[in-house]
DNA sequence: ACTATTTGGTCAACCACGTTGACGATCCTA
DNA sequence: TAGGATCGTCAACGTGGTTGACCAAATAGT
């Protein structure tokens, strides 16, 4: 039974939408802690996908995640501490440096994308598929085309 | 017309369900600027709320918003800079220093929740009030419960 | 071909928001 | 009254951002 319009205060709504995020987000990291990413931070897997098989520079890098290519780098940085990406010099252009997904980078990628997908399926078992499908119509919705096209100004927060 | 359980990877759910916090917080930010508070920021408004018109104390405060009272003082240090809350001592246990809302921190508040309210009705418009709501009946239900009491752990991000 | 501009990466300083550890001062309890 | 718990704060640190400055390399204009 749905409860009435006037129970529910506005400030709920966004709260429900952080919650729903936040405990897929820390669903994901539990698991990949368990499956040999313990360092792996939440946003490291949104860093990865960004990334691509292909590769990127720094500076498109934080374009496509909506940050300054400062914040990029040194995003990047850790990540390769990490041994997740590697640098390479870009032989056609000197200036730039090719940022790649090392083997461990794919994996945690295609474990993250796992996770995600059993993580998605655990909601639809509870919810029903056709209503997980209509919050992720709903919000597409009402969010601009850009968020869910990763290429949005800070949507790390901050 | 709904689009395939394949055309969903799992990874879309959950930067659809930030794209829609986000979109909510940054509204809210905009329009409270327009109105008088632009060094109010997104997460200041759920830190006020947590405050409430009775006041608390920094531990306290971090227990509500399940931070620690080292970081619960600082956010306090910076709305008490801002004029959103104050700080008295208690009188009956010297140890204690009563956070409250000032005035201005009152206004902020109730702007907050004004403008939520109007930021779901315009949801409401768009998708019709009981996807809104079946929206919020959902992320309840594979939430867990302390979210939305506002007593979570990490809840801001970090 | 040689300047002038644009672009890519990095350094430095800074800010917001969190963490842990330590430590007085105060309160409560045995 | 001694011992322990609690409140606030200080300090050091980590992460994820920001701006501004700057050099080197590529590109565009004359």
């Amino acid at each position: 039974m749905a409860t009435a319009e006037s129970d529910r205060p506005g400030f709920l709504l966004p709260l429900l939408l952080l919650a729903g995020f936040r405990t897929l987000i820390d669903d994901l990291h539990a698991e990949l802690a368990r499956q040999g990413h313990p360092e792996l931070r939440p946003l490291h897997g949104f860093v990865l996908q960004a990334v691509g098989s292909d590769g990127t520079t720094a500076t498109e890098l934080g374009q496509r995640l909506g940050i300054s290519k400062q914040a990029a780098g040194k995003t990047v940085d850790r990540l390769v501490a990490l041994g997740y990406l590697d640098r390479a010099d870009d032989p056609r252009d000197a200036r730039r440096k090719l940022v790649r997904m090392t083997p461990r980078g794919l994996d945690g990628l295609r474990r993250s994308a796992v996770v995600f997908d059993q993580l998605r399926q655990r909601w639809a078992d509870t919810l029903g598929p056709e209503r997980v499908a209509a919050i992720e119509d709903d919000l597409r919705a009402v969010t601009p085309a850009n968020w869910f096209r990763l290429d949005v100004p800070g949507w790390f927060g901050g």
